[in-house]
DNA sequence: GGATCCTTCGTATGTCGGGG
DNA sequence: CCCCGACATACGAAGGATCC
């Protein structure tokens, strides 16, 4: 059941026209930095590369420089995208999935918990993506054929898990990194607090975040500024801004401390709990010759002419 | 399966003023 | 003097939801 969750996930993420559109060149850049090998190891450093990655898919594309709107739009959307990818990854055979937000895939008793109202106006923003842990369950009611997961989901609540059982966590995921860091420090805040006191309530329906057993919240940028030693110091606003949020702070490139993660240490921090085995790169090793077949959505099979996602 | 509404997606560039 | 953060601004499209 959570695998095919995770396929339905990671297809819906894929399936944007901007997605579509970069998922060639990123593979093809994959398939460089791996030399056509993969490895558990080779998966999970991916993590340290994926703003190379991610710039591979302006390079081939004609949109370069053009910093048009549609690069814009296309390229936030993409980027949310290839972090949904890779998480899910790295996830495979786990309890975990990421999922972007959506209703076919959100179950309602999330959205709810999330819920932030200012006075009686709903505002909470767009969460860009979710990971949803469950716990260990023996057997899965029958889901309808054309049953959505979402409704699914809310239909098996308090029958197999209750949310006790499971964490949370939301993503968000941004392309740039710099005044708008205040977002995700601003959203962790107002996740982060007991009560205001004033007109603002976290949860509806008598459903909050405290129901989880876990929930955290986390930034993930490119980011696309192109001096990141001088942008991004220790001391720099925007870094300081995010470093203390519950879920952590990452970026595409490699771990500089006190500065950014890499991508590759969220499950470690996160997630620990729920990986398969607890040596996350040994585990994975094992998994890669699934990627030919079980696995073949993540579109890594070893034939280039395969890089294609099918729709 | 359209048509429509609504939100979100950043970039480049420049000015201003505080602090070191 | 230099560095850095705050602030302002225009722009149009992607994509999801919803309603026929």
């Amino acid at each position: 059941m959570i695998e095919s969750y995770r396929k339905a996930a990671v297809e819906s993420a894929m399936s944007t026209n901007s997605a579509k559109n970069s998922f060639p060149h990123w593979a093809k850049y994959i398939s460089t930095i791996t030399n056509d090998r993969l490895s558990g190891r080779i998966i999970f450093d991916l993590g340290d590369h994926l703003r190379e990655i991610f710039n591979a898919s302006s390079q081939g594309n004609t949109r370069v420089g053009e910093n048009t709107n549609s690069s814009v739009s296309a390229g936030g959307a993409a980027w949310e995208s290839l972090v949904c990818w890779y998480l899910n990854l790295c996830l495979i055979g786990s309890n975990v999935v990421v999922i972007k937000s959506k209703k076919d895939l959100l179950p309602r008793f999330i959205t709810d918990a999330i819920a932030v109202k200012y006075n009686n106006f709903k505002s909470n923003t767009e969460a860009d993506l979710i990971y949803i842990a469950f716990p260990k369950v023996q057997d899965w009611p029958e889901k309808g054929e054309k049953e959505l997961f979402s409704t699914y989901f809310d239909r098996v609540l308090s029958i197999v898990f209750s949310m006790k059982d499971i964490s949370i966590g939301v993503i968000q995921t941004k392309t740039n990194w710099n005044d708008n860091a205040q977002i995700p420090m601003l959203w962790d805040m107002v996740y982060s607090a007991k009560g205001f006191g004033r007109n603002v309530t976290v949860g509806s329906k008598g459903r909050s975040i405290e129901s989880f057993a876990s929930f955290t919240y986390s930034f993930v940028t490119v980011p696309s500024q192109k001096d990141i030693d001088k942008n991004y110091k220790v001391t720099s606003t925007s870094v300081n801004r995010v470093r203390n949020i519950s879920g952590g702070n990452y970026w595409g490139l490699p771990t500089k401390d006190g500065v950014a993660d890499s991508l590759n240490e969220f499950i470690g921090r996160n997630l620990s709990d729920y990986i398969p085995e607890a040596d996350l790169i040994g585990w994975l090793d094992k998994q890669v010759a699934l990627l030919e077949t079980d696995y073949s959505y993540f579109g890594l099979q070893k034939e280039h002419s395969k890089y294609l996602i099918q729709s």
